[in-house]
Order: structure tokens, then C-alpha cells, then sequence
DNA sequence: TGCAAACCATAAC
DNA sequence: GTTATGGTTTGCA
């Protein structure tokens, strides 16, 4: 059984999915309702057949620190996102590698596809269809892959929406650095340089 | 700049 | 099996 919950926080409205503890699909959006039909989608389209689902109005607790983990998230804070465990078993292994790798990225910096794709083993585009696909926004930082010019490239939530979230985590960085994942290692680039190509 | 070709895991047939 | 599909990259004019 999976079970639905929804909340709107300062003013974005945000939803999550939860089998047994584990997070199987999050969602945000700036319009009402959007969030949950959203991830009602992913649920019904992008999961294994589950038996049933359930949309719950008044959260668990635990559902509440989740959609307020997204709120914190969604706002630029630099939240510690070991601390929720994504349902991921369903997906094929290279999908797995690709999400981790992305989750490294830290706050205040951006990395490329086609340094993912190095780190990951594989293809630039491949990288790119698999954030295309994140089930974990903005959990798994999508909005944290850029194109190697250091344009925006896609953002499944719109542009406008990714250059927001990624104004909000600038942190002032200068320097490029690498950091380890998965055994081998990720070149990551301050947020400042996408930032500053828009300008 | 702009365009064409190579790239590569998935999902859909 | 096979084909179609990208949130890309790179090389070259």
C-alpha cells in the first residue's frame, strides 16, 4: 500500500509518496493541487502495478517531516538528504548509479552531464533521460545538471524554475573542485558560473 | 555561431 | 529482438 501526502508550504504546494517508510516519488509545484496530481501520475505510470494507493489528508508525522524536508529543500536550505531513504530497488542499476552520483553534488555547486556520464560510465544523453525521469524532485538534485557551456540545458519543472532554485543555493564558491562518489570521482563547478552566463 | 554526427541506457513496440 | 527517444557533446565549416 502506498499512501499519498500533500501539503502546501509558504506558498508552494508539495507532495510525497511513501511505501514502508521509504519515499517512492516526491513532487513540488507553485500551483495548488499540482504537486499531488503529479505525483499521483508518477505512481500510476512511472512505478511498478501497485495493488492500491491512498491519498491521506492529515499526515503522519513522519509524512510531515518529509513534505517539510522538501519545503527546506526547495528553498535553498542545505538539508542532509541521507536522512530520507528513497525507495529505489524497482530501478535499473545504471538509473541507481546515475541518481547517487547526482546526489553528491553539494549545495552551491552544479556539475555536468557529461561529467556525470564520465563518472557514471556511459553517455551524456543517457544521463540526461534519467533526470528527465527523477521520481525524487528536488530530492535528487536534477536542477544541479547542467550542459558543459554551463547553460541551463532541461528542467522538467521549467527554466525559470530551475535558475530560482539554483539562485537560492549560491553560496559565494569560486573555485571547481571534485568530489568522491560511488569510487570514483565527480568534478563539480560553483552554481556562480551559470549564474553569471545568464547575465 | 550553427549544424551534423556520434553517443548510450531505457522504454515502448 | 528492434527501434525510437532524448534535460548532450564534440567537431568542423
Amino acid at each position: 500500500m502506498i499512501q499519498i501526502y500533500t501539503e502546501t508550504l509558504n506558498g508552494t504546494d508539495f507532495a510525497v509518496a511513501l511505501c514502508e517508510q521509504q519515499i517512492v516519488t516526491s513532487s513540488f509545484d507553485v500551483n495548488p493541487q499540482r504537486a499531488l496530481s503529479k505525483v499521483i501520475d508518477n505512481v500510476m505510470h512511472k512505478l511498478p502495478p501497485s495493488i492500491v494507493f491512498q491519498v491521506v489528508l492529515t499526515p503522519t508525522a513522519e509524512a510531515k517531516a518529509a513534505l517539510n524536508m522538501l519545503a527546506a529543500i526547495y528553498s535553498g536550505k542545505d538539508i542532509d538528504i541521507t536522512q530520507l531513504t528513497l525507495a529505489t530497488s524497482h530501478l535499473p542499476a545504471y538509473t541507481k548509479k546515475v541518481l547517487k552520483i547526482t546526489s553528491a553534488i553539494p549545495i552551491g555547486y552544479v556539475s555536468t552531464y557529461g561529467d556525470i556520464a564520465k563518472s557514471a560510465g556511459g553517455g551524456p544523453r543517457a544521463v540526461g533521460n534519467i533526470m528527465a525521469g527523477n521520481l525524487f524532485a528536488p530530492i535528487v538534485p536534477c536542477h544541479r545538471v547542467v550542459k558543459s557551456d554551463f547553460t541551463l540545458g532541461g528542467y522538467g519543472f521549467g527554466l525559470k524554475t530551475k535558475l530560482e532554485l539554483l539562485s537560492r543555493e549560491r553560496r559565494g564558491f569560486e573555485a571547481e573542485k571534485q568530489v568522491s562518489v560511488a569510487g570514483g570521482m565527480l568534478e563539480v563547478f560553483p552554481v556562480e558560473y551559470v549564474l553569471r552566463k545568464l547575465a
